[in-house]
DNA sequence: AATCATGTCAACCGCAGTGCG
DNA sequence: CCGCACTGCGGTTGACATGAT
């Protein structure tokens, strides 16, 4: 299987490698290790581009990749850590023993996606698929649109084109919305789809945000109202820009200032300690 | 047996992140 | 701070394999 080989303009060779060139870039790694990938091809004599060295190394020459047929406890694992991690394959490979992204994707793509689906699960949330459910975007405003009503998609998660990340994530038990690209926003997805999933951790994972807020809401009106409105919302989180950053422990005057990595991070951290 | 649909998997492409000068 | 080069990642493609009709 494969594609053909042709040569690109530059006249680099592309497509299927064969026995000779595995053996070739296989050699040249044995004995100078891994380096810059961009020389390599040139000095291990091969025609190739240094992103194609490197995908066939990490993706089939590597030592100790498994290959072949998904065992399953390994697919439990994946669709488990899927409903964590979403469409991050490197992440979740890192988790798995010596299979490659490349082949968890083809995997979940190929086969356990589709399973879920027929089994009435919708594979991006992991949450039950409850067909004809429509929904309003919120904050219309910050996200620069009209008003947009968003119908689920065949796969049965919403999708729709408002950006900025102050309209983020908004999540109910019935549905999923994701309005922005962000990584932050995909990663805030994922934590809120993982709170869906456990419903009956919802107290632990309050008790988690309202810990870190009251260390800088307990003098602060609109954190108490805030309080307020998380017991009013089991079931309907809506996360911010503003809410975000005060979630995150960051002091509201450097709210416009704080890098967003740093919100990242913090995200990692509530993630890593929820699961 | 032939054709079509679906599954599998290797590889490519484009983009984002990171490091460095 | 900026631009460039490089790396890594995720989405997509293409070709073959397999199963269904």
């Amino acid at each position: 299987m494969g594609r053909k080989t042709w040569f690109d303009d530059d006249g680099m060779k592309k497509g299927e490698w064969t026995a000779e060139e595995d053996q070739k870039l296989v050699a040249y790694i044995n004995e100078h290790g891994l380096c810059d990938w961009r020389s390599l091809p040139e000095r291990a004599g091969l025609q190739r581009g240094g992103k194609s060295c490197r995908l066939r190394w990490l993706n089939y020459l590597r030592p100790g990749i498994r290959r072949g047929k998904f065992t399953p406890q390994e697919e439990e694992a994946i669709i488990k850590l899927h409903a964590v991690l979403g469409n991050r394959w490197a992440a979740i490979a890192k988790e798995m023993e010596n299979r490659t992204d490349n082949d968890i994707k083809n995997h979940w793509n190929s086969c356990l996606k589709k399973r879920l689906s027929k089994n009435g699960i919708d594979p991006m949330t992991h949450e039950p698929i409850i067909n004809n459910l429509t929904v309003t975007t919120t904050n219309e405003e910050e996200c620069g649109s009209s008003p947009t009503n968003t119908s689920l998609t065949t796969e049965g998660h919403f999708s729709s084109s408002p950006s900025g990340l102050a309209c983020l994530t908004s999540l109910t038990t019935e549905g999923h919305f994701s309005s922005s690209p962000s990584g932050l926003a995909r990663l805030l997805n994922k934590l809120a789809a993982g709170i869906a999933s456990r419903q009956h951790d919802l107290d632990r994972i309050k008790n988690i945000l309202l810990d870190r807020k009251i260390t800088i809401n307990d003098q602060d009106e609109e954190g108490l109202r805030r309080d307020q409105k998380i017991g009013e919302e089991d079931d309907f989180l809506i996360w911010d820009d503003g809410e975000v950053r005060r979630y995150m422990d960051i002091d509201p005057m450097e709210y416009e200032t704080t890098p967003y990595d740093s919100v990242l991070y913090e995200s990692t951290q509530i993630l890593d300690h929820l699961f």
